[in-house]
RNA sequence: GCGAAAAUAGCUCAGUUGGUAGAGCACGACCUUGCCAAGGUCGGGGUCGCGGGUUCGAGUCCCGUUUUUCGCUCCA
């Protein structure tokens, strides 16, 4: 099967079984943004906490905290969000390409540096020693032509810039008559904003209300949260702040399903270090966070780093860890050297003093951050479509079944416990099991249908075991327990199923293997 | 945001030249069976995404709109 049917049967099952449905879909839903059904948001609370205990409960030097989402509006000019976040986009009405307007006019600035660096080179080629270049740019036609042309406009696009000046920054494109790479045509729209923060005001009386931003990502609660939790929690550098939470980013286009969300969920961690052992953490946590997602065991040939070339303003170091989507490798995970430009930035625009006294050498310093930052619904995507199978159980019968093998620890559903008849007694002793075991599991009781349809039911859902009570139950006090992936059976004795539980379906397992 | 395609029951889909909506699965009740789905009887569920137009009459034709998918574009 072709990998985007997966993906589109995936999208189906997800609704179907509720793991994930369209927001306000009475209404027709609204773009990009989803809602967990009674399935999807256990495998969500699982996928979370199997993250929040093996960084924080497992780093004794690391600990959380649960900023809000609104923040100090200064916060995003502090983090360069207000800038970055607006770019100004100009559309080709020919070739029908967008392109960023300010990149459009920097590389025609550049075509004309180029053209100038020819004229030098070629003279230097024609005069050889005596080649004064200082001179030749001063007094050639050509050059000052250029030069004249690069200055007039770059001052122009520098004050268009400031002034936030939208129409002139189009009249730039026409009177440079830049013209489209593809179809080589001046037929531009107007130059439009896109700000991807979405933005409110607070404050109940128009007047004085001011405007705030949904925050567009966690990590600046943190940042803000250093001074406080530092002090307050008496951490020691090296030490780590983790949390999680929504974040909202107004994107332009938001695609492939919950891959891309308009509101979604992080899971990040800062953790601060001494200048200068950056590479060294950055290196220990690209490992660590590589061991958390293989020790799900989904397999370690799906995962891969991408390592950046091309680094964000603040960081010194970036990778991604990407995940064999049924669309190819995608990030699911960044890891980043930040360095130390938040806590900087925060500094100079609050005036506060951000550093950490370091005992052992006895001096101030402002720490360097590494950064691990997951998207938390990309990492259900993840887990949702690599475990989709649909599977022939027998051919003759024409016999097939679609099974959810998501690993055991983080099942929606652990285990489903169902009398063979709805009678003789069975369905009691099923209670009495449910009841001794509800309080660590997540369990479901089911009577109806036979036993093979209620089998497929759990198979559809991912629950890795099922426990079944027959008339010998009543004998001996056994029960079979049948395993999802296998479909296979064993007769256990009722008084070790929790050691047994204990042993096949406890996130226990995932800790230890990352202790 | 541009271009293309699509939208009919919870899911997958059918619905003829325009004539008042169907199937399979799923769901509920009862009967039957009892370790790997689809046995029987009965039942619930859709103003065909939404709004307008053409027409005696629109699921079907036209326009707009919303949502989704794919391609571009963007992506800390």
């Amino acid at each position: 099967m072709a990998q985007e049917d997966i993906f589109k049967k995936l999208v189906s099952h997800s609704k179907e079984y509720g793991f994930i449905f369209p927001s306000s879909e009475i209404y027709d839903g609204l773009g990009a943004v989803y809602d967990y059904g009674q399935n999807g948001v256990e495998l969500k609370n699982n996928i979370r906490k199997y993250w929040w205990e093996s960084m924080v409960r497992l780093h004794e030097n690391i600990v959380g905290i649960d900023a809000a989402i609104f923040m100090h509006p200064t916060t995003w000019k502090a983090s360069g969000h207000v800038d970055a976040f607006n770019d100004p986009l100009i559309d080709n009405k020919d070739s029908k390409k967008r392109y960023r307007a300010d990149v459009l006019i920097e590389e025609y600035l550049q075509k004309i540096e180029d053209k100038i660096s020819k004229e030098v080179d070629k003279a230097r080629k024609r005069f050889g020693d005596d080649f004064d270049e200082v001179k030749f740019k001063e007094t050639n036609p050509r050059v000052l032509a250029n030069k004249q042309k690069y200055e007039e406009t770059h001052s122009r696009f520098v004050k268009a810039l400031e002034d936030e000046n939208l129409a002139e920054v189009k009249q730039i494109i026409l009177d440079a008559e830049i013209v489209c790479p593809i179809s080589g045509s001046k037929n531009w729209t107007d130059v439009r904003q896109f700000n991807l923060m979405f933005e409110t005001k607070m404050g109940s009386v128009s007047d004085d209300a001011n405007s705030i931003y949904l925050r567009p990502e966690t990590a600046q609660g943190i940042f803000v949260n250093y001074l406080n939790v530092q002090k307050t929690g008496r951490m020691k550098i090296p030490f780590g702040i983790a949390q999680v939470g929504k974040a909202f980013r107004n994107e332009i286009v938001a695609r492939q399903f919950i891959f891309r969300m308009r509101e979604f969920e992080q899971m990040e961690m800062q953790f601060f270090i001494k200048p200068g052992t950056e590479m060294e953490w950055f290196k220990f946590w690209k490992e660590f966070r590589m061991k958390w997602h293989k020790s799900l065991g989904m397999g370690d040939d799906k995962y891969r780093y991408h390592d950046h070339d091309k680094l964000a303003h603040y960081a010194n170091a970036a990778t991604d860890i990407e995940f064999q989507f049924p669309f190819g490798f995608k990030e699911v995970e960044g890891i980043h050297s930040r360095t130390d430009f938040d806590l900087k930035q925060h500094e100079k625009f609050s005036s506060k003093k951000i550093q950490y006294f370091d005992p052992e050498i006895g001096e101030n310093y402002t720490p360097y951050v590494i950064e691990t930052s997951i998207g938390l619904d990309r990492m259900f995507l993840s887990v949702l479509a690599n475990s989709y199978h649909e599977e022939v159980v027998s051919a003759e019968k024409n016999d097939s079944r679609v099974v959810l093998r998501i690993p055991p620890a983080i099942a929606p559903v652990k285990i489903a416990v169902m009398p063979l008849t709805k009678k003789d007694g069975l369905p009691e002793i099923a209670r009495n099991i449910i009841d001794s075991i509800k309080f660590d599991y997540n369990v479901q009781y089911d009577e109806k249908d036979s036993i093979g349809k209620r089998y497929r039911r759990q198979d559809a859902i991912g629950t890795p075991y099922c426990i079944t009570i027959d008339h010998s139950t009543k004998e001996d006090n056994t029960v079979t327990i049948r395993d999802r992936d296998s479909m296979e059976q064993e007769r256990i004795k009722i008084e070790d199923l929790r050691s047994i539980l204990e042993d096949k379906v406890s996130m226990r397992k995932l800790f230890e293997k990352l202790a």
